[in-house]
DNA sequence: CTAAACATTTAAGAGAGCTTAATTATATGG
DNA sequence: CCATATAATTAAGCTCTCTTAAATGTTTAG
């Protein structure tokens, strides 16, 4: 088997494992606090993006921009973004997440990560070394990745 | 710092960074498809669980029995699940993943794999031994997971 | 300066998804 | 055997999210 497919297999194996569990604390979270998919989706978008257009925005979760202004409207309501004319074309409106919505986004993080408390537990010093050199070198091939590891 | 912090650091940088494309990849997926987000949770939880019944479905959504009901109306109705009585306890009824609903799933995984393309190309063969035997580390000591690695 | 293009918002309406309450069918315990 | 508990479904109603179409304000090109 070439190394090309291990790697694959492997990736897929854990993905299976990691995204059966995060996405359920993900959705178990959108519900507790209100948020539709649109709203996770571009709450996530924002964290890596930093800021987005209202047409782009929509474009990137696949509705119309009508759609994603009235669910942005929503956002600013209950306080999770800001939405701000661009001063350097005044038909586009900036947005951005507030600081209470990089805290809620932390908080699904967290909500997320609590399954690996266990996974900690489970592992020697050795083995978390080699497991942290490993996701390194991800966070660094990443293609787009901008954010080199253990520069945040 | 101690290793348990820098374990975690390093799996939350990762995370951020996994969890921004395949959330992304998914919510596109399940748009596609007509998905909402209950039914997304439900083909994810049939795949690791095998079957389910309609209360404890609906409690693991975090909705009622009612609603867990009327959405599984709508995935057989588009033929993802099927739903037969429980020869055991005639009240109940057994749901499962069908045929299509197990060949859409690896289509959304396939999804969200694309991006990782991009990662593979990225590395050399040596990395690619590290990060595999990292993840294998991570699936068989992840509490809970039943299917050792390689194994499936 | 004006016409066309563009970004966003507003408005109206359709459908999806949820809730509670009532209903049906089955199982269990005295 | 009957009363009660349990599992699922059905029904009615509400809210949220989407769509399209029209309106508003801004920029750009001629």
């Amino acid at each position: 088997m070439p190394r090309r497919d291990q790697f694959y297999r492997t990736f897929q194996e854990w993905i299976e494992l990691f995204m059966q569990r995060s996405i359920h604390a993900t959705l178990q979270y959108a519900r507790e606090q209100g948020l539709s998919m649109s709203m996770i989706g571009t709450l996530f978008h924002l964290t890596r993006a930093g800021h987005t257009g209202v047409s782009d925005l929509g474009q990137h979760l696949g509705v119309s921009s009508a759609a994603a202004s009235q669910m942005l409207d929503r956002l600013v309501e209950v306080g999770l973004i800001e939405r701000v004319e661009d001063p350097d074309d005044r038909r586009m409106k900036k947005v951005t997440l507030s600081e209470k919505g990089q805290r809620v986004l932390e908080e699904s993080l967290l909500a997320r990560l609590r399954w690996l408390e266990e996974l900690d537990e489970n592992l020697t010093d050795q083995e978390k070394e080699q497991i942290i050199s490993a996701l390194r070198l991800m966070i660094a091939k990443t293609p787009g990745n901008d954010c080199p590891a253990g520069t945040k």
